[in-house]
DNA sequence: ACAAATATAATAGTATTACTATTACAATAA
DNA sequence: TTATTGTAATAGTAATACTATTATATTTGT
């Protein structure tokens, strides 16, 4: 898969940028020093001016990639989204079994995420954090009409219903395929905060996984 | 239940706020306006400015109530749960059937809110709608586990074990209680926000309730 | 009743944040 | 070599979140 795929670049929407990040070595350290710094102390505190004052360049030429650090976060998560897309095509693509099928998915959308060496500037496991900690707030806005419209969030559907279509496949008379999708793929980042912040109302561990509550409550609910 | 419960008070952790809301006319109409305005404008452009001026109070006295617009979040979230949670122990303290006892809870956990009269200066339709809208704001912070020990969110976790014990009296044998209690709680906001803004990613709408689709995921992920 | 103590609220700020207008410099192309 | 474009720096502004100080009620004790 390496070498097959050594070129492969992930494609967010244009209209959330102002300038490529991808490319300009610029672009490409605002990606890498945010994704630490929103990592390190959060979205909330995280600004275009600390971003700056990390890469060693000024604040208004962040400006030039992104408007705001709002359309920044949404780069991010839809890279995120844009990449687990890939894995979970690729792991998948080769299982004729629809159960096995679906098993593979969620193990991809539930692990805990490892270092992706292909892609150098992004580091995969504090983006994930990142998703875990700040996701909710890229949707929780009264903007979210008009961007989705914009198509901010299409990656993140299209995953979904990917799921959704998995699910068919394994019982089509199951009524609520697309919302056990979203369910599971909110709910994922959910247990993973839980699991950090307040162990007392989850139990997910290194023992028992998300991945192996996720499974059983599917392939439970859809009947098997 | 009316008449029986005419003085009851949904009490809040003392800590979260600087002076009782519920002790003065002030106070209460802090509470009433910050739910209008909070429900109209949304959390981020939401400030004591506007609230002061919507009331017809300054800024500065809010901040005599409230440590910061964070804090009456969490005031008016917590009293959301403490009010979901007496709705859930009232309504299921008669049934003996365990299995009939978890189908009420979940009943009162997703279905859509309605106004409850008691509680004149709180809407509660509203404010059911903040939670869906900002909920994960109050939680996504770097200050959690500070406040999670000061017990800022006690209220949502004893819910959600209430709950908990709820699916072991179902059946004592199943693994993942917890994880499935807290899934559906914060599920139940998420599939609410899914069906105002994204609804191709959720089976849920007038007619395929939230409710049932819960209940339906439950009973089967239990096995009875 | 009346002063002292306390509660409550208003005025007028400051520090920080998010963002922008303008200018300067560098790289490339005609 | 001189336009053209890309890239970055300076120096701002407007809005936000919050605070210090002062003023005005209200309550309490004698």
């Amino acid at each position: 898969m390496d070498r097959l795929l050594i070129n492969i670049k992930i494609s967010v929407n244009e209209k959330i940028y102002i300038k490529d990040p991808e490319s300009s070595d610029l672009g490409k350290r605002i990606l890498k020093h945010s994704i630490e710094l929103i990592h390190s102390i959060g979205f909330e505190s995280f600004n275009f001016k600390k971003l700056g004052k990390e890469i060693g360049s000024n604040e208004s030429s962040l400006y030039r990639y992104f408007e705001n650090k709002h359309k920044l976060l949404l780069y991010l998560t839809s890279w995120y989204w844009g990449w687990l897309e890939y894995k979970l095509v690729f792991s998948t693509n080769g299982i004729s079994n629809p159960k096995d099928k679906l098993i593979k998915a969620v193990e991809i959308i539930c692990d805990v995420i490892r270092e992706d060496s292909r892609f150098s500037h992004i580091n995969e496991v504090k983006l994930s954090k990142i998703l875990i900690a700040e996701y909710s707030k890229s949707y929780l806005t009264k903007e979210v009409d008009t961007e989705n419209k914009e198509g901010y969030f299409s990656i993140y559907k299209r995953l979904i219903i990917r799921i959704k279509e998995m699910i068919e496949q394994v019982n089509p008379e199951y009524q609520y395929s697309v919302s056990l999708a979203s369910s599971v793929v909110e709910g994922t980042l959910h247990q993973h905060f839980l699991r950090e912040h307040f162990p007392s109302i989850t139990d997910c561990s290194d023992t028992k996984t998300t991945t192996s509550f996720y499974s059983d409550l599917i392939l439970k609910t859809i009947q098997i």
